[in-house]
DNA sequence: ACCGATATATGCGTTACACATATATGTGCG
DNA sequence: CGCACATATATGTGTAACGCATATATCGGT
Protein backbone atom coordinates (compact mmCIF):
# COMPACT_ATOMS: atom_id res chain seq x y z
CA UNK A 1 0.00 0.00 0.00
CA UNK A 2 0.81 4.16 -0.57
CA UNK A 3 4.08 2.66 -2.47
CA UNK A 4 4.39 5.86 -4.29
CA UNK A 5 3.94 8.39 -1.89
CA UNK A 6 7.16 9.96 -3.09
CA UNK A 7 6.29 9.99 -6.97
CA UNK A 8 5.21 14.13 -7.65
CA UNK A 9 1.51 14.27 -7.36
CA UNK A 10 1.44 15.66 -10.88
CA UNK A 11 2.34 11.96 -12.08
CA UNK A 12 -0.81 10.89 -11.55
CA UNK A 13 -3.07 12.90 -13.66
CA UNK A 14 -5.59 12.43 -14.95
CA UNK A 15 -7.61 11.68 -12.21
CA UNK A 16 -10.48 9.48 -12.36
CA UNK A 17 -13.99 11.76 -12.31
CA UNK A 18 -15.15 9.74 -9.21
CA UNK A 19 -11.13 9.96 -7.65
CA UNK A 20 -11.52 13.88 -7.67
CA UNK A 21 -14.67 13.98 -6.72
CA UNK A 22 -13.86 12.03 -3.08
CA UNK A 23 -11.10 14.25 -2.58
CA UNK A 24 -13.38 17.02 -3.15
CA UNK A 25 -15.60 16.23 -0.74
CA UNK A 26 -12.35 15.19 1.91
CA UNK A 27 -11.10 19.12 1.14
CA UNK A 28 -14.11 20.35 3.37
CA UNK A 29 -13.75 17.98 6.11
CA UNK A 30 -14.23 14.59 6.90
CA UNK A 31 -16.94 12.67 5.19
CA UNK A 32 -17.96 8.92 5.29
CA UNK A 33 -18.97 7.16 1.47
CA UNK A 34 -22.81 7.86 1.17
CA UNK A 35 -21.85 11.51 2.09
CA UNK A 36 -20.09 11.97 -0.39
CA UNK A 37 -22.22 10.81 -2.86
CA UNK A 38 -24.88 13.07 -1.69
CA UNK A 39 -22.16 15.60 -1.99
CA UNK A 40 -21.76 14.55 -5.63
CA UNK A 41 -25.64 15.14 -6.22
CA UNK A 42 -25.51 18.95 -4.50
CA UNK A 43 -23.26 19.44 -7.90
CA UNK A 44 -24.95 18.33 -10.37
CA UNK A 45 -22.66 14.95 -10.29
CA UNK A 46 -23.97 11.48 -10.06
CA UNK A 47 -21.76 8.46 -8.18
CA UNK A 48 -22.46 4.82 -8.73
CA UNK A 49 -22.30 3.30 -5.14
CA UNK A 50 -19.94 0.50 -6.63
CA UNK A 51 -18.08 2.74 -8.12
CA UNK A 52 -17.76 4.84 -4.76
CA UNK A 53 -16.94 2.04 -2.55
CA UNK A 54 -14.51 0.61 -4.65
CA UNK A 55 -12.35 4.19 -4.89
CA UNK A 56 -12.67 4.10 -1.61
CA UNK A 57 -10.52 1.12 -1.16
CA UNK A 58 -8.17 2.41 -3.74
CA UNK A 59 -7.91 5.73 -2.50
CA UNK A 60 -6.64 4.27 0.73
CA UNK A 61 -4.39 1.42 -0.59
CA UNK A 62 -2.74 4.47 -2.14
CA UNK A 63 -2.92 6.11 1.02
CA UNK A 64 -4.41 9.57 -0.73
CA UNK A 65 -7.23 9.02 2.23
CA UNK A 66 -7.05 7.11 5.58
CA UNK A 67 -10.22 5.95 7.39
CA UNK A 68 -11.35 8.63 9.87
CA UNK A 69 -13.21 6.24 12.54
CA UNK A 70 -16.58 5.72 13.27
CA UNK A 71 -19.05 8.71 13.39
CA UNK A 72 -20.33 8.91 17.01
CA UNK A 73 -24.23 10.16 15.60
CA UNK A 74 -24.55 6.76 13.83
CA UNK A 75 -21.97 4.33 13.95
CA UNK A 76 -22.60 3.02 10.62
CA UNK A 77 -20.89 5.69 9.17
CA UNK A 78 -17.16 5.26 8.33
CA UNK A 79 -15.52 8.78 7.67
CA UNK A 80 -12.05 9.12 5.97
CA UNK A 81 -10.41 11.98 5.73
CA UNK A 82 -7.93 13.52 3.61
CA UNK A 83 -3.77 12.59 3.96
CA UNK A 84 -1.20 15.28 2.88
CA UNK A 85 -0.38 13.44 -0.53
CA UNK A 86 -3.89 13.38 -1.20
CA UNK A 87 -4.00 17.10 -0.77
CA UNK A 88 -1.31 17.78 -3.06
CA UNK A 89 -2.61 15.60 -5.70
CA UNK A 90 -6.10 16.90 -5.04
CA UNK A 91 -4.28 20.37 -5.75
CA UNK A 92 -2.39 19.22 -9.21
CA UNK A 93 -5.82 18.06 -10.36
CA UNK A 94 -7.59 21.10 -9.49
CA UNK A 95 -4.99 23.06 -11.37
CA UNK A 96 -5.11 20.95 -14.46
CA UNK A 97 -8.94 21.50 -14.36
CA UNK A 98 -8.73 24.95 -14.36
CA UNK A 99 -6.40 25.10 -17.38
CA UNK A 100 -8.79 22.59 -19.05
CA UNK A 101 -11.79 25.11 -18.39
CA UNK A 102 -9.46 28.17 -19.75
CA UNK A 103 -8.65 25.79 -22.54
CA UNK A 104 -12.20 25.07 -23.13
CA UNK A 105 -12.97 28.91 -23.69
CA UNK A 106 -10.28 29.88 -25.45
CA UNK A 107 -11.37 26.45 -27.65
CA UNK A 108 -14.89 28.51 -27.90
CA UNK A 109 -16.69 25.86 -25.46
CA UNK A 110 -17.23 27.91 -22.95
CA UNK A 111 -18.61 32.30 -22.81
CA UNK A 112 -15.74 34.45 -22.78
CA UNK A 113 -17.07 36.29 -19.51
CA UNK A 114 -16.21 34.26 -16.92
CA UNK A 115 -16.78 34.45 -13.62
CA UNK B 1 -23.83 3.24 -34.18
CA UNK B 2 -24.81 6.69 -32.81
CA UNK B 3 -27.90 5.11 -31.32
CA UNK B 4 -28.23 7.57 -28.93
CA UNK B 5 -27.50 10.91 -31.22
CA UNK B 6 -31.23 12.04 -29.10
CA UNK B 7 -30.23 11.68 -25.37
CA UNK B 8 -29.11 14.71 -24.01
CA UNK B 9 -25.85 15.83 -23.90
CA UNK B 10 -25.72 15.70 -19.91
CA UNK B 11 -26.68 12.25 -19.85
CA UNK B 12 -23.03 11.15 -20.87
CA UNK B 13 -20.92 13.08 -18.01
CA UNK B 14 -18.36 13.24 -17.19
CA UNK B 15 -16.77 12.33 -19.82
CA UNK B 16 -13.35 9.89 -19.96
CA UNK B 17 -10.37 11.84 -19.96
CA UNK B 18 -9.10 11.34 -23.39
CA UNK B 19 -12.75 11.70 -24.85
CA UNK B 20 -12.64 15.79 -23.86
CA UNK B 21 -9.34 16.35 -24.99
CA UNK B 22 -10.30 14.75 -28.43
CA UNK B 23 -13.46 16.84 -28.71
CA UNK B 24 -11.65 20.05 -27.47
CA UNK B 25 -9.20 19.78 -30.04
CA UNK B 26 -11.45 19.36 -32.67
CA UNK B 27 -13.21 22.39 -31.14
CA UNK B 28 -10.61 23.94 -32.75
CA UNK B 29 -10.89 22.78 -36.42
CA UNK B 30 -10.58 19.27 -38.13
CA UNK B 31 -7.46 17.40 -36.79
CA UNK B 32 -5.85 14.16 -37.33
CA UNK B 33 -4.98 11.38 -34.52
CA UNK B 34 -0.86 12.28 -33.84
CA UNK B 35 -2.65 15.75 -33.86
CA UNK B 36 -4.75 15.83 -31.56
CA UNK B 37 -1.98 14.10 -29.26
CA UNK B 38 0.37 16.98 -29.67
CA UNK B 39 -2.36 19.45 -28.80
CA UNK B 40 -2.40 17.46 -25.55
CA UNK B 41 1.24 17.89 -24.96
CA UNK B 42 1.03 21.58 -25.83
CA UNK B 43 -1.48 21.71 -23.05
CA UNK B 44 0.62 19.85 -20.77
CA UNK B 45 -0.99 16.33 -21.16
CA UNK B 46 -0.30 13.01 -22.21
CA UNK B 47 -2.30 10.65 -24.32
CA UNK B 48 -1.25 7.41 -24.65
CA UNK B 49 -1.35 6.43 -28.71
CA UNK B 50 -3.45 3.32 -28.20
CA UNK B 51 -6.16 4.93 -25.89
CA UNK B 52 -6.17 7.64 -28.48
CA UNK B 53 -7.14 5.69 -31.67
CA UNK B 54 -9.21 3.23 -29.66
CA UNK B 55 -11.00 6.54 -28.33
CA UNK B 56 -11.48 7.90 -32.05
CA UNK B 57 -13.00 4.98 -33.11
CA UNK B 58 -15.48 5.03 -30.23
CA UNK B 59 -16.41 8.51 -30.42
CA UNK B 60 -16.77 7.53 -34.59
CA UNK B 61 -18.81 5.20 -33.50
CA UNK B 62 -20.95 7.19 -31.14
CA UNK B 63 -21.63 10.17 -34.22
CA UNK B 64 -19.39 12.78 -31.92
CA UNK B 65 -17.20 13.15 -34.26
CA UNK B 66 -16.69 11.74 -38.15
CA UNK B 67 -13.89 10.89 -40.46
CA UNK B 68 -13.29 14.24 -42.54
CA UNK B 69 -11.27 12.78 -45.18
CA UNK B 70 -7.38 12.66 -45.80
CA UNK B 71 -5.02 15.52 -45.46
CA UNK B 72 -3.82 16.24 -49.01
CA UNK B 73 -0.58 17.17 -47.42
CA UNK B 74 0.22 13.81 -46.22
CA UNK B 75 -2.41 11.17 -46.91
CA UNK B 76 -1.69 8.58 -44.11
CA UNK B 77 -3.54 11.59 -41.83
CA UNK B 78 -7.12 10.87 -41.42
CA UNK B 79 -8.50 13.63 -39.89
CA UNK B 80 -11.81 13.92 -38.12
CA UNK B 81 -14.58 16.95 -37.23
CA UNK B 82 -16.83 17.21 -34.47
CA UNK B 83 -20.36 16.64 -35.28
CA UNK B 84 -23.09 19.14 -33.84
CA UNK B 85 -24.00 16.82 -31.30
CA UNK B 86 -20.40 16.67 -30.51
CA UNK B 87 -20.21 19.90 -29.89
CA UNK B 88 -23.41 19.72 -27.28
CA UNK B 89 -21.82 16.88 -25.34
CA UNK B 90 -18.60 18.85 -25.32
CA UNK B 91 -19.71 22.12 -24.28
CA UNK B 92 -21.76 20.56 -21.53
CA UNK B 93 -18.21 19.10 -20.22
CA UNK B 94 -16.92 22.25 -20.31
CA UNK B 95 -19.44 23.80 -18.34
CA UNK B 96 -19.36 20.82 -15.64
CA UNK B 97 -15.85 21.33 -15.68
CA UNK B 98 -15.92 25.16 -15.12
CA UNK B 99 -18.35 24.31 -12.36
CA UNK B 100 -15.91 21.96 -10.83
CA UNK B 101 -13.31 23.99 -10.66
CA UNK B 102 -15.02 26.69 -8.93
CA UNK B 103 -16.15 23.95 -6.18
CA UNK B 104 -12.21 23.23 -6.25
CA UNK B 105 -11.83 27.02 -5.86
CA UNK B 106 -14.68 26.97 -2.75
CA UNK B 107 -12.93 23.81 -1.22
CA UNK B 108 -9.55 25.32 -0.89
CA UNK B 109 -8.13 23.51 -3.97
CA UNK B 110 -6.80 26.70 -5.70
CA UNK B 111 -6.39 30.36 -4.81
CA UNK B 112 -9.12 32.83 -4.29
CA UNK B 113 -7.97 35.05 -7.23
CA UNK B 114 -7.91 33.38 -10.41
CA UNK B 115 -9.86 35.63 -13.58
C1' DA C 1 -43.45 -3.45 14.71
C1' DC C 2 -43.01 -1.79 10.40
C1' DC C 3 -41.17 0.64 6.47
C1' DG C 4 -38.50 3.65 3.74
C1' DA C 5 -34.11 5.91 3.74
C1' DT C 6 -29.41 5.43 4.93
C1' DA C 7 -25.04 2.89 4.68
C1' DT C 8 -21.60 -0.33 3.23
C1' DA C 9 -20.17 -4.14 0.36
C1' DT C 10 -19.50 -7.48 -3.36
C1' DG C 11 -20.57 -10.41 -7.66
C1' DC C 12 -20.57 -10.07 -12.52
C1' DG C 13 -20.12 -9.10 -17.33
C1' DT C 14 -18.29 -5.38 -20.22
C1' DT C 15 -15.49 -1.61 -21.35
C1' DA C 16 -11.44 1.11 -21.10
C1' DC C 17 -6.84 1.35 -19.85
C1' DA C 18 -1.46 1.31 -20.23
C1' DC C 19 2.24 -0.75 -22.40
C1' DA C 20 4.22 -3.13 -26.08
C1' DT C 21 4.58 -4.23 -30.71
C1' DA C 22 3.66 -4.05 -35.82
C1' DT C 23 3.66 -1.79 -40.15
C1' DA C 24 4.15 1.82 -43.33
C1' DT C 25 5.11 6.35 -45.07
C1' DG C 26 7.04 11.08 -44.85
C1' DT C 27 11.33 14.07 -44.07
C1' DG C 28 15.96 15.54 -43.70
C1' DC C 29 20.63 14.88 -44.82
C1' DG C 30 25.10 13.33 -46.26
C1' DC D 1 20.10 7.66 -53.69
C1' DG D 2 20.11 5.49 -49.31
C1' DC D 3 19.33 5.51 -44.73
C1' DA D 4 17.83 6.99 -40.16
C1' DC D 5 14.37 9.09 -37.60
C1' DA D 6 9.96 11.16 -36.93
C1' DT D 7 5.27 10.74 -38.11
C1' DA D 8 1.03 8.09 -38.40
C1' DT D 9 -2.24 4.51 -37.60
C1' DA D 10 -3.49 0.11 -35.62
C1' DT D 11 -3.94 -3.90 -32.67
C1' DG D 12 -2.71 -7.69 -29.13
C1' DT D 13 -2.68 -8.47 -24.29
C1' DG D 14 -3.27 -8.51 -19.52
C1' DT D 15 -5.14 -5.62 -15.87
C1' DA D 16 -8.02 -2.24 -13.81
C1' DA D 17 -12.19 0.19 -13.51
C1' DC D 18 -16.88 0.61 -14.69
C1' DG D 19 -22.18 0.29 -14.33
C1' DC D 20 -25.80 -2.36 -12.69
C1' DA D 21 -27.71 -5.55 -9.68
C1' DT D 22 -28.01 -7.66 -5.39
C1' DA D 23 -27.14 -8.52 -0.38
C1' DT D 24 -27.23 -7.22 4.32
C1' DA D 25 -27.97 -4.38 8.12
C1' DT D 26 -29.09 -0.33 10.82
C1' DC D 27 -31.42 4.15 11.53
C1' DG D 28 -35.45 7.19 12.06
C1' DG D 29 -40.11 8.17 12.08
C1' DT D 30 -44.99 6.70 12.83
Amino acid sequence: MGMDRRRPPESHLPLRPVEFQVLLSLATGDRHGYRIIQDAEDRGERIDVGTLYRALARLSDREWIRPAGRDPEDDRRNSYALTEYGLEVARAEAARLESLTQAARRGGLLPEVAR
